[in-house]
DNA sequence: CAGTGGTCTAGACCACCGC
DNA sequence: CGGTGGTCTAGACCACTGA
């Protein structure tokens, strides 16, 4: 029963909000998730035993518990507790990034080939994709996607060796990167940037295209409490990709 | 039909859950909103009047309100209560829409010009864009949003006149169709789907592109309760525009 | 000032499910 | 069976704010 109230204030923002004990709680509990510290599978501690910790009713611990089960972060299961859960780095909204599981979806066949990979001391342009400030080492791969027969996407992945060291000597050679990775970072947030341009030539040559047509650009930073994770640049014919996203205040609808 | 009655008891909800109370009162009170019998602005229940109305206790009420205040649906103001939101129909996770606040954050003078604009019984493709089966009349109008002295957007768009009937006399002079649809419709929901394409003569020549330059095309969606709203196309120079979208377990970092 | 929502309590009963 | 979470109650005190 240490003194809980007191250890406030420092860190976070300039905002002043003493914090309600649930909200506090819930924070509580998610940093450790979003740190690593709780990785996916872990088991967090019961609702009586948080109730102890900080000194509350259980209807306080249950509101802070309740709040992460819809945010998605863990499931909570009875007579054997509240786990982490895998985190799904695809958000529901916008359905993207497992690319084997799109293309299955197609009806079509899935293949991958990895067509350049190699790790050095980051670049300008690495840092400024992943947002960095000192120097690092990066793993750099690009990946050609392929449904059926035809080139599907262009995948150009930078990855953090600093945060994810052991991508140093991974081989992609059962699964593609970005499927290797959801495996290895905890939970992260990410960052989309979607536009549109003409295939350079290179692009054009390895997704079967003309050179200057149209192609959708989605480009991901992932990161987590530690830093930047990785950078991903996915290019897509314009005519073999449509994203879809779906808002509402309630999936009440076709 | 011999078997409509079967399609019927299937069709309607599979699950059979007994729906917790505070479940009930949140369902209750947001279909109250989305339908549109509470507008935007409208005052609902104070806490003690649905306590009475389904009683049973406060926190049980205030679980379901609270909820909604997280759903966006609505806001509390200690002392006066708690009042229908505006919606935005644009989501936070995905900014889009509202052209003139994107064009003017960009720091450049925003201005519109309606290029077109009719009245019409549906054509099939009309029928299509808006996933309607019967007859309906609609209005088509396209739009140019202009940024500074650029064309920024070309935006083309159908409104269902069974649902929007006020929209058959509607001039945007004032505000662009997409502004004045936002305060004549309550709650909707909205679905989206992005791709590039290539712009055709008639679009490069109002967005002041060379033919065949790749775009960034957004299709819309919106329905409510009744039915469809509207359907609208907005096309964006592949340069001139990107979409951004972020996801994680919290807003917690840059 | 008084009424609203924000939060919390110390219980309670129940459904579920692993043991 | 017993332990877990799911839900609910009938209060309580407080902060805020509109009148």
């Amino acid at each position: 029963m240490a003194d809980e109230r007191a250890r406030e204030s420092v860190s976070r923002k300039i905002e002043k909000k003493p914090l309600a004990l649930h909200a506090r709680i819930q924070r509580d509990v998610e940093d450790r998730i979003v740190s690593g510290e709780w990785p996916p599978g872990t088991r967090i501690p019961f609702e009586h035993e948080l109730t102890a910790e900080y000194g509350c009713s259980r209807m306080t611990v249950n509101k802070a518990l309740s709040e992460l089960v819809k945010k998605g972060l863990i499931e909570r299961r009875r007579k054997s507790g509240s786990y982490v859960r895998q985190p799904e780095v695809l958000s529901a909204v916008l359905e993207i990034h497992q690319l084997e599981r799109e293309v299955r979806a197609l009806g079509l066949a899935y293949a991958f080939r990895i067509l350049q990979s190699c790790r050095r001391l980051a670049s300008d342009e690495d840092r400024q994709r992943l947002r960095l400030d000192g120097p690092a080492h990066v793993r750099h791969v690009k990946t050609l996607h392929i449904a059926g027969s035809r080139p599907f996407c262009l995948e150009d992945r930078l990855i953090n060796l600093e945060e994810v060291p052991q991508a140093e000597t991974a081989d992609f050679s059962d699964a593609p990167p970005g499927s290797w990775l959801l495996e290895q970072v905890p939970w992260s947030a990410a960052e989309h940037r979607i536009n549109a341009c003409a295939a350079a030539r290179a692009e054009a040559e390895l997704l079967d295209l003309k050179e200057g047509t149209p192609c959708l650009v989605i480009a991901r930073r992932t990161w987590n409490a530690a830093g930047s994770v990785t950078h991903v640049t996915l290019t897509y014919p314009g005519d073999m990709h449509t994203l879809v996203a779906q808002f509402g205040p309630s999936a009440r609808l076709s």
